[in-house]
DNA sequence: TTTTATTATGTTATAATATAACATTTAAAG
DNA sequence: CTTTAAATGTTATATTATAACATAATAAAA
């Protein structure tokens, strides 16, 4: 689903927002933090929490569940990551700060997630609740199927 | 959230359209799923799978994990129930057969689950897949937040 | 600059959610 | 009937996540 050209750019915008980020609220952006953020990023795939637990023991022996779990915790609380709940795994956002409902096309052939922000889509899902007389506080948007990329080569 | 009159009518009436539709697709709708799908419908919050489990043992001593998941997944994949990803929990599906898109509100508050069924929803969530050049065969959409009942309870 | 408070991380243990694999039973089809 | 297929039983284990308390590192106050 990505063409991200240049990867490398993808991975440093990331950390340097995350950097600004916290420096306007006055929070730490640690090495652990950095660093599973980075792991996060290393590609447009959800990361297991397990699997980042795994390459974590490559730098750290002794890291058990609660390291990551507290990390994506701190991660997700300041809207740098996002939690897919369809899958149980997480993935960084790609524009933290600049709005709050972000919805997810995750692509079951080559497992890449795209998150896209829609303001169309944001207000049909407000009218929605609204119409049922709802106040929405948190919306989960996870749209699974197949990119045209993947539909494209299987074409073939 | 609900102000069914009458539960016990929503109890019957999705028992009722199971054991139409089991016939209908010619599958069995075995005691144990009779009962599991009973239990969902005990009320209108969402049921946690080891819950239901416990309640099970009551009847059947030696009940296990399998025996729920299994039927969690028959209920599942005939329409009878849906999976609330966002809250590891089953509700029932108050429409059957009826159409594949369905939408929950989630009250925090109460804890009662709304299933509501949109076509323009539906109809923005395919525009923005489709604006992305992406199929979708899966959506997720739970909203949680606060139901007009609790909100008014708690202004008093 | 030391003390104190706060925040972050380490550590042990366990809870909560879910599935794999194989055995047995029950019901349906021939 | 009896063979086959579907459902359920059973044992074991995988996966995801958190509670509770100990220690270390940093920031703030004295």
């Amino acid at each position: 689903m990505y063409s991200c050209s240049d990867h490398k750019s993808c991975l440093s915008d990331a950390l340097y927002v995350a950097d600004k980020i916290c420096q306007k609220k006055g929070l730490r952006f640690t090495p652990l933090r950095k660093i599973i953020l980075e792991m996060i990023w290393s590609n447009h795939e959800p990361s297991k929490a397990y699997d980042i637990l795994d390459k974590l023991k490559d730098v750290n022996l002794s890291a058990k569940p609660p390291t990551v779990y507290r990390t994506l915790d701190f991660l997700l609380e300041n809207g740098l990551i996002h939690k897919l709940n369809s899958l149980n795994a997480y993935i960084g956002c790609s524009h933290p700060l600049e709005h709050s409902e972000c919805f997810f096309l995750f692509c079951q052939e080559c497992k890449e997630i795209k998150e896209c922000c829609n303001k169309e889509l944001a207000k049909a899902i407000n009218q929605t609740a609204s119409n049922n007389k709802f106040q929405p506080m948190n919306v989960t948007l996870e749209i699974q199927g197949e990119c045209q990329e993947c539909t494209d080569k299987a074409r073939l």
